[in-house]
DNA sequence: TTGTAAGCGTTATCAC
DNA sequence: GTGATAACGCTTACAA
């Protein structure tokens, strides 16, 4: 491998010089700069990153702390990061956790060791934010995604209009004067969650109608969100007339019991999801976007520049929800289940 | 931050020794690594890992390289890299190439700049293995997924049975006798899609049957599939008794028309994909699967390997596919379209 | 505009 | 078992 040394001697000049026209900072002549740039080639050279991140303390690294992805939810959020991350000449350090995974280990390798400049963590972390901050020293910036903080220094976040997007989604289902809704929350520790029914409940209120509000417990799962509803049919022996699950993967668990038992949707029953997933809109189902991408782009973002400028006062951002109505809920051809 | 010198002066050991218990390498006395371990606690002290790259030469690092993910495949691929790697204590630098992207701007910083110790190629490449070992440097071990390669060194490859897989998702077919058989491929310079398609011939050949063969050229995107069927159902004036689509975006896309036309699946047309995505086992489309996790933590494991000991032997992994048959080919219930 | 030289925080080779 | 000390390959004042 050859070094900033090689580039040096076969160009006649000092480090600080040909260091100067790797880094593009400084005033160097711009004959001098293409003899270097020229010998940089011939000798194939690549600055060493390790001595740039001793000599410079700079990693030019973003860590990225997800969750174990398999919902395709974070990939998009990843797909975001990696847009923006790119255009900036940062280097993505990803990490995935899952319950069994030590966090703080995550956290201190990434931070304490010094292997990125910056952190962005996704939501469903079981620490608070304050904790985060400690475990990860007080001067990298971290970018919360879906989870909000209280007053941590360099601390941005990147949230949902849930409480938005829940409403509207109950604003919908309630057009067609159902008697009953459900809704199906994540896990009760959720911000998103929280905010969703916060949402749902202002809603409902603002309404003025009487409505019959059934709040059930899920996790955010298809499973979960399948059990549930499950058991509370049983239980009340009748089905609601409206359903909203605070996520795509549960409210097709939803439609799997609807089916099962050959219910009319959206004439019986309606059902909204949220997140947008693919199946949701492979089948037509009712649902609050929520835009993936672009929640990763705005966390790069902010971390981007946090780095340029660790000063900057911490922003929070508000991502847009939209609802999207489709066939669960009577737009568009009537739904079918395609697991008949 | 503390460095390692703190920990001496603490200790009033040298670095010597306690790069020693950091590293757990050489004779340490147990009193004077407790002794250590414990200065260490509280001067809240993590090694710098620039320094550690810098002299030890070695960054504990995985590169990986994915096409943009957005079909969920890779992200079960990136699983499994994730599972394999977390236990070998090595990290994950991931890029992600797109056709605007260059490639070997990635491969040199990765490599050139010795971010990584190993590289995890993903297929879909535009370049050749030669070319990736000659941007990659010559040193450095390199997976290759989906990619065959001819004697490149220290170049590991994870493979799939296409053509066992193509040919067990023919016969599957056959069995009820169609007239004709409509294959849909990938991209003309895509291993997996040569591979099935020989798997393909070959069955057809060994059927001994008089099946008429038509090899359709897709591109692996739902869009694709769909247009290029529809295409030949326009031009042919009729359906075919069978379609086996390269992939399950693809059969989705030939769902879409059979669907549109009201067309009986599976009693009229019989349908295959490939794969085994999520909307796949949804809707109970019949397909190959594909162990993606599994290939990463295959690509993973090889290149954790060769880094420990580079004079293994290339070494190249077969992956095994599997026939899962669903309601497109009349296994269970009959199919219903969830797009009416 | 260019050069000198002092770090940056480890690892590793020798000695002791 | 432990300690000096020389790399490792860069960045960056400070000089010139």
């Amino acid at each position: 491998m050859a070094t900033l040394y090689d580039v040096c001697k076969k160009t006649g000049l000092s480090t600080a010089t040909v260091s100067r026209v790797i880094n593009g900072s400084g005033l160097v002549k711009e004959a001098t700069r293409e003899r270097v740039l020229k010998a940089m080639k011939e000798l194939n050279y690549y600055p060493s990153h390790a001595a740039r991140m001793l000599a410079g303390s700079k990693t030019d690294t973003i860590g990225v702390i997800l969750p174990v992805i398999d919902n395709g939810y974070y990939v998009r959020v990843l797909r975001g990061i990696d847009v923006v991350s790119t255009r900036a000449n940062l280097k993505l350090l990803i990490s995935f956790y899952h319950s069994g995974s030590d966090l703080s280990d995550i956290l201190s390798s990434l931070s304490g060791e010094g292997r990125a400049d910056a952190l962005i963590l996704s939501n469903d972390t079981p620490l608070q934010p304050e904790q985060i901050r400690k475990l990860a020293g007080s001067d990298i910036p971290i970018a919360l995604i879906g989870q909000k903080h209280e007053d941590q220094p360099a601390m941005d976040s990147v949230l949902l209009e849930n409480f938005q997007g829940a409403g509207d989604a109950v604003k919908h289902l309630l057009e067609k004067g159902p008697k009953s809704l459900i809704v199906i929350t994540g896990p009760e520790d959720n911000h998103d969650s929280q905010e969703r029914l916060r949402g749902v409940r202002q809603a409902v209120a603002d309404a003025a109608c009487d409505v019959e509000l059934v709040v059930l417990h899920g996790d955010f799962y298809h499973e979960g969100g399948r059990a549930v509803f499950e058991e509370y049919v049983k239980q009340s022996g009748a089905f609601p007339e409206a359903v909203f699950a605070f996520n795509d993967a549960m409210a097709l668990g939803v439609l799997d019991v609807l089916n099962e038992a050959s219910v009319s949707i959206p004439g019986d029953v309606q059902v909204i999801g949220f997140d947008n997933n693919e199946i949701a809109q492979y089948i037509g189902l009712t649902t609050v976007r929520v835009p993936m991408q672009k929640i990763g782009e705005e966390a790069a973002r902010l971390v981007a520049e946090r780095i340029k400028n660790k000063e900057l006062p911490a922003e929070s951002v508000l991502m847009e929800t939209a609802l999207v109505a489709r066939k669960t809920t009577g737009n568009g051809a009537s739904f079918s289940s395609p697991k008949m």
